[in-house]
DNA sequence: CATGAATGAGCGTTCATTCAT
DNA sequence: TATGAATGAACGCTCATTCAT
């Protein structure tokens, strides 16, 4: 009974890591190279498999591409939520958001480059904010927004649908100086700090005058 | 010789026009499929001319998308550039700077999505923000941003460089909601509004305490 | 000894079941897609074994093919002979295979599309009327009929290699009423009355004139 | 406005003749290979040209396989019903059809194999009786029935639709003598006078008894 | 300059077959 | 024996580019 459970693990592990090994070769191969100019022969060199074996765990080349999306962004919505659920005030929300994103974007530059670059074509129902873990990462921001402005923090003549695509197009932005090769000598700290300082000044609720 | 020359002018107008009526095609095409699901001959077809003749205007596909980006990017360069010519007080400029900004892309559709997607794909080289019109138009963000910074209208701890993305980037996310078949409802003003009211008490000098 | 007797037994049982399993789904399934549409995995899944075990008794998917034809086409042979061999009127012989081969068409559409089908595709090895159990089966009606022109039942002037094909012709072109779905209100006596009615009345001697 | 012509007819020559070659590679090559196996390269290798001109004419590769149907057969269905028109004697239509039908299988044996072997397999709409050039051209011998059935010429307690098939089925695997390698030596007079001989001995009005 | 028929390299995907378990 | 995951050769089809007219 050991015996099989084990065997049971081996399989599960041995497929889990061939699924996860194409998920992140293919990461990084649509990373450096876009996904119409990748290849699947190219995930597959990278993934240390045959070509076919790539169509035992996806529908074909665009499946790929949704999966490594839900997948990698899943983790980060997951890892984002759970930082941010032990906090209470939406400023250190938002800080916690900001450096979390900024981190990620620059630790894991494939996954960067994937959400920035093929985030916005491919399909176009990708890039509809609906129905996908993008959405939901994206979401994460309004809610705290709605949150301030419910506890008097953040001024309420604000739109948190629009608000959450100024603080994400700011933050997806200015991610990218880590992208283009020139301008590599920022830290996320200095980053983070200035988008926090431009953003957090712009839409707390300024003290009352007496 | 007045022959020569009026049948030299004749061929360069007609050329002038192919040219032109080449790219705007492409622009149309490329926004709607994007650069790599669109067909030499769909732009061929939209232009009005055969498959081949594109070939006397343009050495390849990739020519003609960045000959689109520098034409079109470079019209929004220069309308804006005019406009803020006009102005002497930076909180204007990026005023001027939003609105003709999210008018044009809510104005001219395909060209937004070449902008916006495109931008960001097909190739490294017209990513980079340098030696082309579009590094050019959001450099005049950092010129306005250090020209305020010079005359005390706006916090001097605030590096330029990012500042133009965190403005750009919001601007740009914002300018979504019009591709976004589900949020339609917005106006050119109500989110230019919202941007730059979050992004100027963001970056303004506070009044100094009494 | 008895238990290795019955080991043994035992598993050429569960062989020859497994055999003749995926005898029968090949035939099932060759007849619903044709043999170059169908899948190896088709014919396993139809078997209920697994694809790797096809090839243990099988060498490729031809040798399935020509498996199929050998065996379903044997069993026609075995029967129809066993039928004539009751009879001694060569008339009474060949109503006798056309009701029989119409039957089984009728009976047992797979094969009789097989036998249509794949008959004469696939390869030339197969079509030609030689060492093959198909040729077996064709040959019956040139025995008839040399019998029936020694007998002096049917006219002598007629070559029993050509005229075989056109008896096999007309009952194999015949029964295909069976598989075009507009002409299903045929009955076997119907049709191979027909058949008969005409071809006998061809063949027959004519009664010598006084 | 002559030259205009020319050079329209010179193009359309052009374009037909690229047409034809292809349709004939593509005869013979199916006639060859069979459809399945048969590859595009082939047939364009075949034909002289390049393997996406063939993508020019045909949207793909069954679509190949009906034009040569539709084309051939149909050039076989207008010769014939050119031959039968002349004639008002269904016993002389009859020896026409069969004369005709035997000695296009033995000259054009590319067409025969292909008419033999691919109207009964790749798709079951092609083998369906109906729409097409070849239900045209077995129907012909449906119609000859029924004429002869109303000048008293053929038996009236014979079903047209059953008797086309009986005549066809016997004419199509007697000309398949000429593609088993091994019996050429038959001629199409000795051929067609056996069938025709068998047949209409077998539909033929018996003469009434005094 | 303009055309569009022709080219052919290149890629996504399938599936018969193998082999480690 | 039996399995079915893995393999990788093979092919239909596309489309950017060329070139004869």
């Amino acid at each position: 009974m050991f015996t099989l459970v084990s065997i049971f693990l081996f399989y599960e592990m041995k497929a889990e890591n061939k699924h996860s090994k194409i998920i992140s070769a293919a990461t990084k191969v649509f990373a450096k190279k876009g996904f119409f100019t990748a290849r699947i022969s190219d995930i597959a060199k990278e993934a240390k498999v045959a070509d076919g074996t790539i169509y035992l765990y996806f529908n074909n080349k665009y499946d790929i591409l949704l999966s490594v999306f839900e997948e990698e962004v899943g983790k980060i919505v997951d890892k984002t939520e759970k930082l941010i659920s032990k906090e209470d005030d939406p400023v250190e929300m938002l800080k916690i958001y900001a450096i979390q994103h900024l981190t990620s974007m620059k630790k894991n530059k494939n996954l960067a480059e994937v959400i920035q670059i093929e985030l916005r074509q491919t399909n176009k129902i990708i890039r509809t904010y609906r129905d996908n873990k993008f959405s939901e990462y994206v979401g994460i921001i309004a809610k705290i927004i709605k949150l301030g402005q419910q506890t008097d923090s953040f001024r309420s003549d604000l739109n948190p649908d629009i608000v959450k695509r100024i603080f994400f197009g700011a933050l997806d932005e200015v991610s990218r100086v880590w992208n283009s090769s020139l301008e590599t000598h920022y830290s996320v700290e200095e980053v983070s700090e200035q988008v926090l300082s431009v953003f957090l000044t712009g839409i707390k609720k300024p003290p009352a005058n007496v």
